[in-house]
DNA sequence: GGTACAGGGTTGACACGTCAATCCCAATCA
DNA sequence: TGATTGGGATTGACGTGTCAACCCTGTACC
């Protein structure tokens, strides 16, 4: 159909889709951060660090697997426990495995933070999301999303 | 189908579903902006900006218009707008008709930013987003975004 | 004439992310 | 012993966004 290969340009169709597609996207998280925020006083932030610490072995990871985990750079890690440790969620202190290397930590009050948090958190993604669409279109997002991923780790 | 109607939980495989989207939604998004910011030195914050006031009327728009137009809170395009003004893209003067008011007008330089950003942009929209997907999916996710939409609408 | 209020913008403080530079300690090499 | 390299993490500068407080300048009220 198309004749071309390289570098078209979008319909107008097809970018309103797309405005409509990233801006509902955006919307929705901002929508989510904001309960969170008020619910437990966290960002989706600091969430997805407590969930991933919360998950581990002993409560703690080494800050690059943490990093690794998730997908983070070591700088945002470094500042982000920062703003953390200060707010007494985490906790760092030099591992003692490996000479270089600091083993981050749940606190106690992190690990209650993130229980405060988490089932509201997922009953507004249930009510914002899921009840949003039917199982077909659920179904249909899964499918479009796995294309997208697709595409973009063969372009990086 | 469902038994009880308030504050379900996801399932494992609709927590599953809904992270993909999310996650990949915010990969595409920071793709782009890190082109645009590559190919032609502006966020995506910019780009909004230039955007409207490239098919404003003289490319001029009160400051109050600008920020309803484009859905943002007055002091974040305040703050914005003296940042674009500083790198000459904007200008800002008192609005003659109306007393209070300010005018927010694209420059030359704004203007040449713009254009120069924009088809690349364009084209990077159609490569990552349009390309991945068959014309079926794409009618789907227009599909589902408005169900998203008409979702949120309703309960704000 | 003064006081209150309201619309339109700006400002300051702060949280957040990114990039590049740096620091620290160890292992290696000369 | 001393210089080099390298992994792991921190730091600083800077751009960005949010919230709340503030600053103008007309207008309404009395």
């Amino acid at each position: 159909m198309a004749h071309g290969k390289r570098r078209e340009m979008p319909t107008r169709e097809e970018l309103r889709i797309w405005r409509n597609y990233i801006e509902t996207a955006e919307t929705l998280r901002a929508i989510l951060d904001g309960r969170l925020q008020s619910d437990s006083s966290l960002s989706s932030a600091d969430y997805r660090v407590l969930l991933a610490l919360s998950e581990a072995d002993r409560r703690t990871l080494r800050s690059s697997e943490l990093a690794e985990l998730i997908g983070w750079q070591r700088s945002r890690l470094s500042h982000h426990l920062g703003r953390m440790e200060k707010r007494r969620l985490v906790h760092r202190a030099p591992c003692p495995d490996d000479v270089h290397g600091i083993d981050v930590r749940l606190t106690d009050l992190g690990a209650e933070s993130f229980r405060t948090g988490s089932v509201p958190h997922l009953r507004d993604v249930h009510e914002l999301f899921v009840e949003a669409l039917s199982p077909e279109q659920l179904a249909r997002v899964d499918e479009f999303t796995t294309a997208l991923r697709r595409h973009l780790d063969l372009k990086p």
